[in-house]
DNA sequence: CCCTCTATTGAACGGGGTTCATAATAGCAG
DNA sequence: CTGCTATTATGAACCCCGTTCAATAGAGGG
């Protein structure tokens, strides 16, 4: 029986990520109480640090959760869209919107979750990331074929960031609240315009 | 004298905004602490609650500035920039970047502040946002004579957010760092090919 | 069954925002 | 100037929270 503590404790992680999800989804990050966390999973307080180095781990595996839903339900979105490539780009976008707006809370958590100053950003990040740029590179290197390698990654950023951030302050509560229709249409504006006359 | 103690608190009231500040601009909002503003506005910790009624007070005291000073710089662009609307439209926008990252801490203080669920942005805040917005919608009437003001209004929001989430994700560690000029030519690029062929 | 070594536990620690009984002070009447 | 009272300022104390670690429980081998 020598896996057995590590058996325990592997379930015990994977619970915490599960109970610390639906409270982050329910409640939002800011709600996530170490003490909340070891009575719902009835665990002790202590047994929290010995899975976990600290809140912000399990916080960062409920992230790395989040952001792949994210993705595939990008990648659904993109399995269904039409042929071609700005529309491709428009159903990606108001599906970011759409998982972002669903998701709210867990959402905003990818975002607010605060690294240590000079920590680089954890490994599946920069993947999930990668792929979701992925996404929006291949409908881009067909509409506009004669830029460099270097210039689309710059665009992909572009439009990314760009729908990032309509998405992000569309939601956010301090401007009384855009309209969902709204964003997606800022989204679907931004988007044909940039990609008109290319 | 009647109004001394008002007098007082007023002192105090814009001593605390002053050191608050500091403190955000060179350490961040996370490193805002109650008893650190008490010892160095060399008050009582109890004082500060005479003055403000919570540190999320001081934080948007302080944000009002912030802003403010945000307002102030874009303005400056804008008074030197060509007649050009697209340029205007790109120099007011570079200069928002240029005014982030120079101002990192505090700018991102604008955002990360937490307002209780269901409260409304305080006044100034959607002052000021509303005369950045003025800013941008008047290059865009020029560009686009033949929308209805809705639609520019959209157009304007759409453009401030594209901005803000470039800005936002090319200055965020989690990228490992953008360089600034290249946040520089995503804003071009979003800006100049979105208002071409008007 | 005991002994040892490991894993678990939850009380305690440190630090933070906020409050409130108390002390200090200002204003005023005599 | 001296009490007296109402107002203001004070900072110790409260409560909450993440994290730690001495003490306990338990597992495995002899």
């Amino acid at each position: 029986m020598a896996g057995k503590v590590a058996e325990r404790r592997a379930a015990l992680r994977d619970n915490l990520i599960i109970i610390a999800e639906k409270r982050i989804a329910s409640d939002g990050l800011s709600a996530l109480r170490a003490r909340d966390l070891a009575s719902d999973a009835g665990c002790a307080l202590g047994a929290i640090y010995n899975v976990f180095g600290d809140l912000t781990d399990i916080v960062l595996a409920v992230n790395a959760r989040t952001f792949h839903r994210l993705g595939a339900d990008v990648a659904a979105a993109l399995a269904d869209a039409p042929q071609d490539p700005v529309e491709q780009l428009v159903v990606m976008a108001q599906a970011y919107h759409c998982f972002a707006a669903a998701n709210l809370h867990s959402w905003r958590a990818l975002f607010d979750v605060e690294r240590a100053p000079g920590e680089a950003a954890p490994d599946w990040y920069l993947q999930e990331m990668g792929q979701l740029f992925a996404y929006i590179s291949d409908p881009l290197a067909v509409i506009f074929p004669n830029r460099d390698p270097q210039e689309l990654a710059l665009l992909t950023r572009a439009l990314f960031s760009s729908v990032h951030g309509i998405v992000l302050l569309g939601l956010d509560g301090a401007s009384a609240g855009v309209p969902s229709d709204d964003i997606d249409k800022m989204i679907a504006l931004i988007l044909r315009q940039f990609t008109s006359n290319s």
